[in-house]
DNA sequence: TTGAAAGCGATACCAT
DNA sequence: ATGGTATCGCTTTCAA
């Protein structure tokens, strides 16, 4: 237990009230000496203020707490994401709690989450990608604290990257490269894709939207059911041997099949079509700096506990849903994107 | 303003003493009736219990703070380190809360993390991977708090995984499947490796422990220097195309630049040797699943929260460091690791 | 079965 | 320039 102000009352002689003033407000309006003194054996005790006491008299927990499922894949919490929202509330002198929900036991009405049975902090933020149980949301709803939704479209208060944009936006930069033949690679056909995360609609959506755009037509490279990791190469391959095959493909993730699929049937890297991928951080493959469609999860991150304090000061206002943009990563610093419309 | 005791004890009528038990302790010792009327106006009012105001009582916060440091590379926090921590807390009733300490700031006195500046968590968990600047060790320790190193080598209070274990294992599992020729790839020979990570020099040390151990002689493919990135490929091919190249190698990391060079030379997947690799999560090449020498995230966290609570309950002792084992992964669900000695 | 009073650590307000 | 007192929301102890 570290020392009290009361403890250093004693010790000096002054007050309780003295020492907090000395302590806090820099020693204004007292004299030097007893300044000196106090901070010397506040200093000597190893004196920390008690937060706890401190946000109890303020009313205010000066914590936000982020809320994760258990269920992998349901949350996306890459370390750029935590670290700019952990920054940007320490800007403000805020903590960040983790809190993780289990969804199957939300459904048991026994059940509840320390964070959400108590009271522990001043606003959520919640990470969670697909749709979330009612349970869930009706919890959340009835701590009747302000929350922001990350990653996740719904009508309001929430902040998620633009997905159909970033579809668009890699169709617009092939063409500045000059290509027509552009493919969407979609592996995922006959999955029922309406528990899926909203991006992976969104994402071909767009690519649709870009190439009408431009005149081409869509173009999805599919099979008509979902192609396992497994299976992908060797698909892959024979989309390669077509005699009128694609110079671009564009897909959600993991531009590498293609690529290996190239290298597998002996093609040089000069051969396989370009592949646009979607990501947060650059990809490499094999050393080989690759393009990508790039969202920065800083702008998510603090747009989210931005939305976040704003709901804080006002909790009845409904703030409109945030988009975060796209752009194509070229090389280091190199990077494409739209003209603001 | 959630409501509080008081109001609920000013709305029945009852003392708040009363309203505390019947909403604590279930009730015990009262009337039903009594029961009934608290807990109907409670959850009609939506209350919940002020974890600060309870946590105040207690003289507790009932949280453990985990400590990264905000340059990126020195904190390894993948999500089921994250995860596990968070879990094993919450088993104990416990919040986690982040905090990230700026490396170059800690030099200068006039700043200091919130969370060393107060009193904020019951105890800390530091996840700093390289060595920590003096300055940071002084503040830590200068908290009082008992406080776990993860991912650190050090002389007390530390959990980590056994690396020079690792290495010895992966030798000794490619024993096992027949293979004498067994090379351990270095790319960053030349680079100072006093502020690496200890498991670049722990896991080639193991290598070399695990082929003396064979009867064999310890095989490094290096260069002279650091081989950056984009020569990697390059530089396999050249050990690729040696007449007696190894039929196994062991790599820190990343399998994929000697495969990607088999692929290049022409290669099939059978000629190129295998490749074993440390991870924590299951690495799959274009589909192909890999074998890896594993570690399980989940035991490092669940240790490092266990070696803290038992330091909350008596600070002053010093923990003798904790080793977690890797294992080789084989297939789904196939796993070798070394009978317990 | 219920209630009154004290206290956790800090701050705000009002005195002196 | 300094101190007294009340307060935040809750629990613990003791008394009725």
């Amino acid at each position: 237990m570290p020392a009290s102000i009361k403890e250093i009352a004693k010790m000096t002689g002054y007050s309780a009230q003295t020492v907090s003033r000395v302590l806090n407000n820099n020693g204004a309006g007292h004299r030097k000496s007893t300044c000196d003194e106090i901070l010397k054996v506040a200093e000597s005790m190893g004196y920390r203020p008690n937060a706890l006491a401190r946000a109890m008299v303020l009313g205010k927990f000066g914590s936000i707490g982020l809320l994760l499922s258990t269920n992998a894949g349901r949350s996306y919490l890459p370390s750029s994401l935590l670290t700019s929202i952990h920054d940007t509330l320490a800007d403000q002198n805020l903590h960040l709690t983790i809190g993780r929900l289990p969804d199957e036991k939300l459904v048991d009405s026994d059940y509840m989450p320390k964070m959400l049975r108590e009271w522990t902090c001043d606003g959520f933020l919640i990470n969670y990608t697909d749709h979330a149980p009612k349970e869930m949301t009706d919890l959340i709803h009835r701590s009747r604290l302000p929350s922001i939704w990350i990653n996740n479209k719904r009508e309001d208060d929430c902040v998620h990257p633009d997905d159909f944009g970033g579809g668009k936006l890699a169709v617009e930069y092939l063409r500045t490269q000059g290509h027509t033949r552009i493919a969407y690679l979609h592996y995922r056909w006959g999955e029922s894709l309406e528990d899926a995360h909203y991006s992976v609609v969104d994402r071909m959506e767009g690519y649709k939207a870009g190439m009408r755009e431009a005149g081409l037509d869509p173009w999805i490279l599919t099979k008509g059911h979902k192609i396992h990791q497994e299976a992908r190469v060797e698909t892959c391959k024979e989309w390669l041997v077509l005699p009128d095959r694609p110079t671009a493909v564009i897909t959600y993730t993991s531009p590498e099949y293609i690529q290996i699929a190239g290298l597998e049937l002996g093609m040089k890297w000069e051969e396989i079509p370009q592949v646009l991928s979607f990501s947060d951080r650059p990809v490499s493959i094999a050393g080989r700096p690759q393009t990508i469609v790039y969202l920065d999860q800083y702008l998510l991150g603090r747009a989210a506990v931005e939305s976040l304090l704003e709901k804080t000061l006002n909790p009845e206002q409904k703030l409109a849903p945030k988009k975060i943009e796209y752009c194509v990563n070229i090389g280091p610093d190199k990077v494409f994107r739209l003209p603001p419309s």
